[in-house]
Formats: C-alpha cells, sequence, structure tokens
DNA sequence: ATTAGGG
DNA sequence: CCCTAAT
C-alpha cells in the first residue's frame, strides 16, 4: 500500500538573538540552519511518534494489513510528547533550546561560536526542563520562560518582562479564533526599556545602523529581535511499503523520509515583506526587520531545498520503498492518480483524547496552491518575491499576506470533525445553547485552534442536518445514534428557548409604542 | 470580534 | 469550509 503524507508539521521552534548582530555574529540564522542541516544528526528510531487512523491510534507491532481495511482511513503520524528515544523532532528542538539559552550568556553576542553540525551534545540540565515544556506543547507559555530568562540573566528591567507577557496573552487570545487572517505566525518583538510599552518607532529608533553600532547589548535598550516559529512542514512525502509490514516499520520509514528531508538537503531563508532576504552579513537593523508597526507582520522563513540537485537519488531504501518527489513538490506534477490514498495521510491525529491538548498548526499545507503552471522549479536564486519563492520553497512560515489584493488566501485542510469532538460539541451546546458558538468554542474547543466557533456552528448545522436524513444517506465516520438523537434534542430545547425570547422582546418593543411611542425601544 | 445564514 | 451582512 502506498501513503502519500502531505505534511509533517516539526512544532515549534524558538530562537532569540540581540538584533544588532552583525556579520560575524550571524549565528542566528546559521544556526537554525545548520540545525536543520545537521545530516548526521542521530536520527531516532521513530518510535516515538504515534500512528492513527481515524481516531484510532494504532500500535507499532498491529501488521497494516488490518488496519487497512478501513475504508477511506487517514493516517496520521505525529510525534509523542514522550520523552522516550530522541528522534529528529527533539534534535531539533534540543538545538534550539540550547542555542537560546546560550543567547542568554553570551548575549553580547560578537563572540562567533559557530554552532558546528554534529553537535548534538546532551541537553543540559535546564535545557531538558524546557524542551519538556516544549514537549508538552505548552509552547506559548516556554517563549514566556525563555524571555524571563533572557531578561532576568541579561539584568533589563522587568517592566519588559511584564510588557511581554501582556503581549503574550493579548496575542494568545486574539489569534485562537482566526487561524488565517489574524493570526501571526511568529512574533519580532522590540524591547523598550523606559516606559515598557512596545512602539515599532522608538524600536527603530534605537535599532539605527548608526547608532546600534555604539550600543551595548547589555543597556537598557534591550536590542533583541525574538522570532517565534511556529512550525516548518515537510509538504510532501511518498511512501510505498508492503501491506505485511508493522505499523512500526510504517513510522520507522516515515521517520527515514522525514530525516531525509531535514538531514541536510534544506536551508533557511528570510523572507521580508515577500523578498527573500539575500544579503546574510545585513543586520536585522539595517533589514529593518525591526523597524516600523507593520513589519512585523512581514517577516517570514523558508525551508529550501539546498541545491538543485536531484532529491530522489538521496534516499535509497531497499525493502520498504521510499519515493520523494523531486523540488516540485507542493503541486500538480504527480496527476490524482492516488487521490484516494493522497486525502490525508498526514492529517491531524486527532487521536482517542484529542480535544484540548493538541498543539496544532491551523492552516492546512504550507505549500501553497498558488502554483499551478511551475515551470521552472530549480532556477530562481535570486531575489524573488514571495509568490514564485513558493514555487520551490519545501514549506513556509506562512508570510503575513498584506497586500490585500495580490494574494489569495488559501482554502483551510479538510479536518472532519471525530466522534469524541462531536461528543464534546454536543455537550457545550447543550449546556450554553445555539446562539452563544464563542463560549461553546471557548468551554469545548479552547485548545483546539483549529476550529473556530465558526467552524463549530457550521458543525452544529451539519449534525442538525445528519440527525433528520436516514443512517444509509450519511457519510464519513458514523456519529453514534445516541449523539444524533442528543443533537436533535437539544436543536428543539433550544429552538424553543431562542423563540420565547424572540417573542419576549417583540412584546416590550410593541409595550412602548403604545404606551410611550418617544422612548427608546430598548430598555 | 461575533452572530447568523446562504453558498 | 467559505463568504458576508449585520451586529
Amino acid at each position: 500500500m502506498r501513503y502519500f503524507a502531505e505534511k509533517v508539521t516539526l512544532g515549534s521552534v524558538e530562537h532569540g538573538k540581540p538584533s544588532n548582530y552583525n556579520s560575524e555574529d550571524e549565528t542566528k540564522r546559521k544556526n537554525v540552519v545548520e540545525l536543520l542541516n545537521s545530516g548526521n544528526a542521530p536520527h531516532g528510531t521513530g518510535a516515538n511518534m504515534y500512528s492513527a487512523i481515524g481516531d484510532q491510534v494504532v500500535w507499532d507491532a498491529k501488521p497494516l494489513v488490518q488496519i487497512s481495511s478501513y475504508s477511506n482511513a487517514k493516517m496520521s503520524f505525529k510525534e509523542t510528547e514522550e520523552p522516550g528515544p530522541r528522534n529528529l523532532f527533539s534534535q531539533v528542538r534540543d538545538n534550539v533550546a540550547l542555542d537560546s539559552k546560550d543567547d542568554d550568556e553570551n548575549s553580547s553576542g560578537c563572540t562567533h561560536r559557530s554552532t558546528t553540525k554534529n553537535s548534538f551534545k546532551p541537553a543540559p540540565c535546564m535545557g531538558d526542563r524546557r524542551i519538556r515544556k516544549v514537549l508538552a506543547s505548552k509552547y506559548w507559555k516556554v517563549a514566556t520562560k525563555w524571555k524571563e530568562k533572557l531578561f532576568s540573566r541579561n539584568d533589563v528591567d522587568l517592566k519588559a518582562d511584564g510588557f511581554d507577557k501582556k503581549s503574550f496573552y493579548k496575542r494568545q487570545r486574539s489569534q485562537r479564533n482566526f487561524p488565517f487572517k489574524k493570526r501571526k505566525f511568529f512574533d519580532l518583538n522590540c524591547e523598550s526599556n523606559s516606559d515598557g510599552e512596545i512602539s515599532g518607532d522608538s524600536c527603530a529608533d534605537r535599532e539605527m545602523p548608526s547608532v546600534a553600532g555604539q550600543h551595548s547589548p547589555y543597556q537598557s535598550a534591550n536590542p533583541h529581535v525574538r522570532v517565534r516559529i511556529e512550525s516548518f512542514r515537510v509538504p510532501e512525502l511518498f511512501i510505498e511499503i508492503p501491506e505485511t509490514a508493522t505499523v512500526g516499520s510504517l513510522k520507522r520509514t516515515v521517520m527515514e523520509a522525514v530525516t531525509a528531508i531535514l538531514g541536510g538537503e534544506l536551508r533557511v531563508g528570510v523572507v521580508l515583506q515577500g523578498k527573500k532576504v539575500g544579503d546574510d552579513s545585513k543586520t536585522l537593523a539595517q533589514t529593518g526587520i525591526c523597524h516600523g508597526n507593520n513589519q512585523v507582520d512581514a517577516l517570514g522563513f523558508t525551508l529550501e531545498p539546498n541545491s538543485s540537485q536531484d532529491l530522489r537519488s538521496a534516499t535509497p531504501r531497499s525493502s520498504p520503498s521510499l519515493v520523494r518527489r523531486n523540488t516540485s513538490y507542493p503541486h500538480s506534477r504527480y496527476p490524482p492518480a492516488r487521490t484516494e490514498a493522497r486525502e490525508g495521510i498526514f492529517d491531524e491525529p486527532q487521536a482517542v483524547n484529542n480535544l484540548g491538548n493538541s498543539a496544532e498548526s491551523d492552516r492546512g499545507s504550507a505549500t501553497s496552491p498558488t502554483d499551478l503552471s511551475n515551470k521552472g522549479l530549480a532556477d530562481s536564486k535570486a531575489l524573488v518575491p514571495v509568490s514564485a519563492l513558493n514555487r520551490e520553497t519545501l514549506a513556509v512560515v506562512p508570510v503575513r499576506r498584506k497586500s490585500k489584493h495580490s494574494e489569495i488566501a488559501q482554502r483551510r485542510i479538510r479536518r472532519p470533525f471525530s466522534v469524541a469532538e462531536v461528543e464534546a460539541l454536543v455537550q457545550a451546546v447543550e449546556k450554553l445553547g445555539t446562539g452563544r458558538w464563542r463560549d461553546v468554542k471557548l468551554r469545548a474547543f479552547d485548545s483546539v485552534k483549529h476550529r473556530t466557533y465558526v467552524d463549530l456552528k457550521d458543525k452544529w448545522k451539519t449534525l442538525v442536518h445528519t440527525a433528520r436524513i436516514s443512517p444509509q444517506q450519511r457519510r464519513g465516520e458514523p456519529v453514534p445514534q445516541e449523539l444524533l438523537d442528543r443533537v436533535l434534542t437539544a436543536h428543539a430545547y433550544w429552538s424553543q428557548q431562542q423563540a420565547k425570547q424572540q417573542l419576549k422582546h417583540h412584546h416590550r418593543r410593541h409595550h412602548h409604542h403604545h404606551h410611550q411611542p418617544e422612548t427608546r425601544l430598548l430598555l
């Protein structure tokens, strides 16, 4: 059987670095590149990935044949939160975590401590703790932690820190319901010293190149640029494996595929306001990454093939053959020959007790369908607009589409509600009714970022419909009749309530009209 | 930002 | 799921 992995999300990666580092202290970007490029990183066994079909977690020992019977089964893989054997995922994060820590200590920077490849030193105590948190998917909390560390160690006034938290909370909340339009895929904040308020302008002032050169990183200006990379995605993978293989070997194969991609054929690119930043020697300040108010939204990172070489030759495997598309990944090329398998191999796990604990990316694939006629894929190397750049990048931490007209939003990927989710939704609606989707969201899907209240409202709509039609006409994973019954009951109940409310209001209005026409309608 | 509905 | 008018 053949699996099509659409994407693999790496989770969150964070990194902090003084914004005034110069060409010789340009480790920031390089570190990211290196950690992604370190091909000889001890590859994980993949044992700490878990697989699931629909909502059912399948374990390593289970033969694929047994699970291949699922009709429209969707296989998903996700790194486990268990410590377990270190795999590439943790490798990546370990490295970043360490790097961040190092920043704390040598924030004065300058010394170019080139994090050599293969330098996968075991994470120290502190690092471990942080990593554990990362593994627990408390990404934003971790970020806060890191900042606290950064600031305290750098002996910077605490106001900045306080501000920071607020900033985080605020963003956290605003992001929650608008994954796409409102979401910021990374953060870039400039610290201010005196007032503790953020201000792009003031920040820009402090970071002006000429001045920055004189500034000491230790002074209160705390010229740090923090970048938060929500996730990197590996767009597409083709995996071929016999049905007699075990789930464990499947995982291993997937792990190998992912590792191969991350193992040394990628480089990180920086995109600012839609343009690829080519000059690595410029400082962040010079580039303008720290200026202005809105530019915060204009920074993005890309993973690109390191060279235009044919990548297919890079992954020679014997028994479980692994096929990977070459640079033209994202789209077309492969005709929809295997559409059935392609559907969602790498959809979100959403397994068992999903609901409320999976940190996921909101948007489907980073592989923009803005593609289509992708002709020269391995050509453009120069400064190119993102649109064109997307065609050859493996993954893109979505860059904020600024220009209202140019970029077109991508349709979100389909994420069928699991029975568990339906259960949660029903329970919430039974309690809150059908007119408070925002509350429903907060109550039952608060931590599930890809389900907006609009989604929940829509799902309820379809649930009501589903409950009304015959079981034969229903599609998708069958929803227990018991739940559908509750849907109808709740729907009936709250419809009545709503009707009553309407009547009351009508009465009030009429009353006032009859007796005191001049008063306001609502009192 | 939310709600409510049609597409 | 998306798109929007109306709050």
